[in-house]
DNA sequence: ATTGTCACCGCAAACGTTTGCGGTATGGTT
DNA sequence: AACCATACCGCAAACGTTTGCGGTGACAAT
């Protein structure tokens, strides 16, 4: 019982031949007997032999592997995302590196760096919140590094994006909203240097204007996530009192504002109305169930995952693409 | 604007220095001079060196990464063991490689491999459900891979082991229905052949027994998703009709279950009381809210980190270890 | 002038692969 | 007998590091 893993010298001294005979037997490769490739092959086996990746990457200078960096794996959202990057990956030969921010710049920072030292092909990247300074992107995408922006993307850097339709999506929420008469609609956004925060925001105020509505500034709060929910309490029932509906950046605000709302009286959807972003799987668990806009993760992870590897495939720069896929509305009990 | 990384080679000809001497000088080597470390980590800093981390690995014959593999990261209790185990491997300078089985065997062994060939330096593994053969675990193991198991392990493997009090916690909350009146309790059960599933339901056993209630194994099901939930939908209604409370394996199948219950018009704790396992965060969302017990995702993961990293460090073979987390009954609304 | 002591640096091997090239035997043609 | 293919295999370099050891020059002590 031996504490090391089996290379391709000890399968040739075994064997009495050479390594190079060995690692040629291996892939059957002409050069090299019938005779010869069944023995190796044969013994390989035996012995469980396993390439070493690392040896592997430095020899070609490439790992065959890409990163994955997202904020917060917990979200149902991205990991989707992760599911139909790593089926797609899979499928074509690499292997997926995952990472999590936590919503946390300097882990970002780290994570990036780790995944460029460990030579990963390429990168999929949805930014946390607290990214202010994209530095760290540009350095990996200067080092021969593609990067594919996933969701939360970079305004700044040139790259290949894969996003949802986030205006549309916010657009037709609320409007879905004001046609059950609401007019009084608040909104709880997100942090608008995020493009996910701003375009949905923006699709708010579409929507509003499109009713010939005007905005009323103190019915948007800075609010995108349960604790800021809580936090901001008082402020929300406040709210919730001069308005009939609530427009949430995304699904579990809105279910926690919901809850808020209900544990002082408020009744759903019949005083106020909500609706979230996102299609969690808890839109469809809570009471009155949640109305809100559907994003395929999973679908966008693939899709990200085939433009990053048919990058990594091509010799020039091709253009770079954003592929935006649509939002759709799910109407449910909420609003 | 080369496509490529620096390497230390590249360093050593733009200074007119060798390697060896950049190597040493980037580490502050007593044999360089304070003048040739300054020029050199000025510059490597100037270009953005970092260190090829295959090329490490290669050489040290260690990757300083630990690998993970977990059912789905989708479930709130393994994204908190995946942070657990990042937080502290991240401060004990390790880095962290996670993979998904999504349940499936084949997907496990893969990973198995993948992580292996990578050449990490431990695993850190939650066993799949549909795992039955286990040699993929004896594999790496032979080739001196230490593995942790946490939460689903392997009875078979001498191994560390990380795990919920999962017997002692099942009890308490039957036992805690059984205080409550509740005397008709059935059970929703995990697969039988998983420590979790198995020990859950002795646990429920034992509590009947406890209460000199006997068994009527008509009471227990064999589903532990919400999919197997809306599969057996007729035969849940009808067991609820004569039950009077339902203990789950884990918490998303009883809430699918309360869903189930209350879209038929069961009335939620006074018809039927139900209690699930684990404290998602969805047991507090749902109302009533979810009777529960408390498994500390976060603390498993990180107290797993720590046993792997302690055994990396040391030469001859410990005995294994089991640490038991302790269960924590969280009485709410629902029973 | 010889020797010794440092401070500073380079050579080269090694980690596990891949791969271009060259080598040896075998057998068949002239 | 000389030559040429062909089949099969090994040598060695390279990928980017680390590190033991040896080397060089300067300076001081004999």
């Amino acid at each position: 019982m031996k504490p090391s893993q089996i290379s391709l010298r000890d399968i040739a001294e075994a064997l009495d031949v050479s390594v190079s005979t060995v690692s040629r037997a291996l892939k059957n490769h002409p050069d090299i007997s019938e005779e010869t490739c069944r023995k190796v092959q044969e013994y390989a086996r035996r012995v469980h032999y396993r390439p070493n990746a690392m040896a592997l990457g430095l020899k070609q200078q490439r790992s065959q592997t890409i990163g994955v960096i997202v904020p917060e794996i917990v979200h149902h959202f991205f990991s989707s995302v992760i599911s139909g990057v790593e089926d797609l990956a899979y499928g074509s030969g690499y292997r997926v590196m995952i990472c999590q921010s936590n919503e946390d710049y300097l882990r970002e920072v780290i994570n990036v760096q780790a995944l460029a030292d460990h030579r990963v092909d390429g990168l999929l990247v949805s930014i946390s919140k607290s990214t202010l300074d994209q530095q760290h992107f540009r350095q990996v995408l200067d080092q021969g590094v593609p990067i594919v922006f996933m969701d939360r993307i970079s305004r700044e850097i040139p790259s290949d994006r894969v996003i949802t339709n986030d205006y549309e999506g916010a657009r037709m929420v609320v409007s879905h909203l004001l046609g059950q008469g609401r007019r009084r609609i608040a909104h709880l956004a997100g942090p608008q240097h995020l493009c996910v925060g701003k375009e949905r925001y923006q699709g708010y105020l579409r929507a509003l204007k499109e009713h010939n509505i005007r905005l009323d500034e103190e019915r948007v709060i800075r609010c995108d996530t349960p604790a800021r929910v809580e936090q901001k309490k008082a402020q929300l029932l406040d709210l919730a009192g001069r308005s009939d509906a609530i427009f949430a950046v995304n699904d579990f605000t809105a279910v926690a504002a919901m809850r808020l709302l209900q544990d002082n009286g408020f009744v759903i959807p019949e005083q106020v109305a909500i609706a979230g972003f996102g299609d969690d799987p808890i839109a469809s668990i809570v009471r009155p169930t949640l109305t809100t806009v559907e994003q395929r993760g999973y679908d966008m992870g693939r899709e990200a995952a085939r433009l990053l590897i048919k990058r990594l495939g091509e010799e020039g720069s091709e253009a770079y693409q954003t592929k935006t896929f649509p939002a759709f509305l799910k109407v449910r009990d909420s609003g």
